[in-house]
DNA sequence: GTCTATACAGCGATAGAC
DNA sequence: GTCTATCGCTGTATAGAC
């Protein structure tokens, strides 16, 4: 709603929220203040109030940047894979490229502090979660009617498995410093939902350092 | 190493346990004060400075008395159940019973805050998460000796897989007060190691509310 | 073992100058 | 749009009386 993005500046908004994103990721929302960003940015906490008023706004911003970020992101993973365990593939691959910045998901580390956030940032986490299972629903609904994946109970539920393991995996991993142990859980979990038959999922980049 | 169980007493030691833990769980280790606990007992800030000189002191005990609790639990489940499949029945109701009281698992929550831990906190997470392993490891391996359970992977990926999942599980769950969302997790995670010609696994409580 | 009292740093937030 | 200055509150922690 603010920043004016005027000639050869990234514009400051975007700047806090970049570094707020990055604090929230790594220390979460209840683990970082107003002065570690203005002390990074070598700019006051007074500034930061301009354009955030308040820390609940700043968080609000955060989510809903980072949601629209996922959403072209999983776009994205539609336009380069047709098959769904390539999308499936390519799913995990967006978390991994967080967790190799030593990061957690920005969704699953308000997960666990979500009694302490103010109520839009509430609402703001489960959409989160509530676009990224529609989307794998559609995924596997796919995948289940050409016969390339296969798995028990609904699209819904197996949707539900999928966000649950990566966010766990994710979560254990990060203090272990090990990508592997991510890498690892997400290829039994894939694996479990591949058709037999089915031709080698070309495994885009789940698979390599 | 403080509390002296006199008569009648709960002892003080224990209660702050109580009551800190409760807050991790809730709230996360940078989400509540030593003014949180000495306001829902009734005593001071400075007479729980007596029995945990620091925070840092009170998170240690935290997860040392959560993690001794954890084996008892694990050893109770060997003592209750035979089968393996029973067994990782049984590990997911520990899970199930953590999440019916709103609450994240302790270490699970320590693992999202874990870079702002003082690192003797940090040694105990990891701790935790490398004796569930052992403990599933050895499950799984028994599991796929008697033929009661398959899976692809090494016994240590699954048994990641397994404890990843449920934490995940967990984590998003929690927010949406669904029960029944871990539940489901929880079902099509197990369902795919038990072996299809097994017996139904008795569903020791998992299924039932 | 618990209290009162307090120190002192850090927090989110605001007022008002430039 | 950013600054200086400051407010009021809460954070962890300590000293010393009882």
């Amino acid at each position: 709603m603010a920043a004016r993005v005027s000639a050869g500046d990234a514009g400051t908004a975007a700047r806090i929220l970049d570094v707020a994103e990055r604090l929230v990721q790594v220390r979460g929302f209840n683990g970082f203040s107003y002065a570690d960003i203005a002390t990074e940015l070598r700019i006051t906490k007074a500034a930061l109030h301009y354009h955030f008023a308040g820390k609940a706004d700043l968080g609000e911003a955060l989510i809903s940047r980072y949601a629209t970020r996922f959403a072209d992101a999983l776009a994205s993973v539609d336009a380069v894979a047709a098959a769904a365990s390539a999308r499936l593939s390519g799913y995990a691959d967006l978390y991994l490229q967080v967790l190799r910045n030593r990061k957690m998901c920005l969704c699953g580390m308000l997960a666990a502090e979500y009694q302490t956030l103010p109520q839009p940032m509430q609402d703001a986490v489960l959409r989160f979660f509530d676009e990224n299972e529609t989307w794998l629903e559609r995924v596997l609904e796919h995948g289940r009617a050409d016969g390339s994946l296969q798995f028990r109970g609904t699209a819904r539920d197996t949707a539900r498995l999928i966000i649950s393991s990566l966010e766990g995996a994710m979560l254990v991993a990060r203090p272990y410093g090990d990508v592997d142990r991510f890498q690892a859980v997400a290829q039994s979990l894939l694996a479990g939902l591949a058709r037999p038959s089915a031709a080698p999922p070309s495994r885009s980049a789940s698979a390599v350092a």
